[in-house]
DNA sequence: TGAAATGTTGGGGCG
DNA sequence: ACGCCCCAACATTTC
């Protein structure tokens, strides 16, 4: 009897270990066609960025590798799913697919849509959780409510503890051979004429086999006074896991179970794990208010009047803003696909509360540079920072750029690495360039307005007009 | 996971 | 010696 093979649809689940659908597939002893679609749909406004394709790119070979080295191979589709699926039914005689889980709202539809018609031509689908540690829907509060609130949130998450999935011994896999896959460089998903992405692989090695070296490296250096060196963007004190986490390359349960079997919980551990918690929060406020990327959480913000320069935005997006720490991370973003989560804060402040642009400006902008882009994490965090938020910091919490330059990079460092214009500037004046004297300038090989922008705006009337526009609302 | 404005306290200079 | 003022330093309030 000919036995049917197993569709395992990957999406954002790029790796073998801890894979509870790939678990599922190989327990049955059924041939496997592991198979990912690259759907170019135009009419999603969500769809990959630029800089998440040189990325998915280097992390599709990466699973093709560990697929080979399994005896099989990662079919590659291009196209509409349904399209592709009825295909490869055809080819193969298929009428199972295992996959696992998405959250964004347009994939949740999709699934949704995907499964009614698969189970009306008779094909079984079974979806499996591979990337949160909670459930959006299982996490609710007292009254039945989603949370509203991050320390809530993760308090009663904790008080749940996250579910593990016991990976059992299973038979190796039996791949299904037979079908052809489209060669992946035919997809075009790395830059050329310019390949911007060339400072990228200098800090990153997409797939399974990278993240986990990031994880091993951050145990072994980095979790021991993470509390202390996060902030620090001149330091490597954070794990640099959210592009591998978006990709599904590790997983959140792979991470918790790695930091609880090293030691006991300390005071960076605990903090760590609560940045996990923040992503898990960031997910649980997109299934439950699927409009997040697009609308401010806080209904009120709907009339906030916000400023439309397309100048200005020019000037953020290309680190020209004259404020020298904005403008190192404006271009490490550029750079390498990734910015300190600190300096983001500044910068997304910046963008909103000094230039008075709309959030949704600064979220699309991160959307296509950022490595690490997701949309949960993404629109929750602009939100939070512009105010409007769940949980968010209030409005009038404004950020001061040349303030959180001396405080979180009192040397200089990281703004001398990503502004080297700037290099040869004294401490005193490394974030606030405008204050030293001419010689002094002159001294440093600065032109203020040539070599080096004024700043864009006064912060202390910047500041003023923000608190302004925001009590109009 | 702010910054600025405002309020309070206390040491030291000075007449 | 004493009161007065100045102003850091710190605390609290406000945005």
């Amino acid at each position: 009897m000919q036995v049917s093979p197993i569709v395992l649809w990957f999406r954002q689940d790029l790796r073998l270990q801890h894979h509870p659908a790939y678990e599922a597939a190989k327990a049955t002893g059924q041939p496997i066609i592991p198979l990912y679609i690259l759907d170019d749909d135009s009419t999603n406004s969500w769809k990959i960025g630029a800089a998440q394709q040189w990325w998915l790119h280097y992390s599709l070979l990466s699973l093709n590798k560990d697929i080979e080295a399994q005896g099989g191979q990662l079919i590659l589709r291009r196209g509409n799913p349904t399209e592709v699926f009825e295909s490869i039914f055809k080819e193969s005689g298929a009428h199972n697919i295992y996959w696992s889980r998405c959250y964004e709202p347009f994939a949740i539809a999709r699934d949704t849509q995907l499964k009614k018609d698969f189970i009306a031509q008779g094909i079984n689908v079974k979806s499996f959780n591979a990337s949160l540690l909670f459930e959006p829907w299982k996490i609710q509060t007292q009254q039945g409510q989603p949370y509203k609130v991050f320390t809530q949130f993760w308090k009663r998450c904790l008080a749940q503890g996250p579910r593990f999935s016991t990976f059992e011994k299973t038979p190796p896999p039996q791949f299904y051979t037979h079908l052809k896959s489209e060669n992946l460089e035919s997809w075009e998903l790395t830059p050329t004429r310019p390949n911007w992405a060339k400072g990228f692989s200098d800090l990153w090695q997409p797939g399974e086999h990278g993240a986990q070296q990031k994880l091993e490296e951050f145990m072994a250096h980095h979790l021991k006074n993470y509390k202390e060196t996060r902030n620090l963007p001149d330091k490597y004190g954070t794990s640099r896991l959210s592009p591998h986490l978006h990709f599904g390359e590790i997983s959140p349960h792979q991470i918790w179970q790695r930091v609880h079997q090293s030691s006991s919980l300390t005071s960076s551990s605990e903090r760590y794990l609560s940045e996990i918690g923040w992503r898990e929060f960031s997910y649980h406020l997109l299934y439950h208010f699927p409009s997040l990327p697009e609308r401010p959480f806080q209904e009120k913000f709907a009339a906030f009047q916000w400023q439309h320069n397309s100048h200005a935005l020019e000037a953020w997006q290309k680190g020209q803003t004259g404020y020298p720490i904005v403008d190192a991370g404006m271009r490490e973003l550029w750079h390498t696909g990734w910015m300190h989560n600190r300096v983001r804060m500044i910068v997304a402040s910046f963008l909103t509360k000094h230039l008075l642009i709309p959030w949704q400006e600064g979220e699309k902008w991160f959307w296509d540079t950022l490595v690490d882009a997701d949309l949960a994490n993404n629109a929750a965090s602009w939100q939070w920072v512009a105010g409007c938020g769940a949980d968010a910091a209030p409005y009038f919490r404004i950020f001061n750029p040349i303030l959180q330059g001396e405080k979180f990079d009192p040397e200089g460092y990281y703004v001398r690495q990503w502004v080297p214009e700037l290099k040869n500037l004294a401490n005193t004046f490394i974030h606030k360039p405008w204050q030293a004297s001419e010689t002094e300038l002159r001294q440093a090989g600065i032109t203020l307005g040539n070599t080096y922008p004024h700043p864009l705006v006064n912060h202390e009337a910047a500041r003023k007009l923000a608190l302004e526009s925001y009590r109009q609302l």
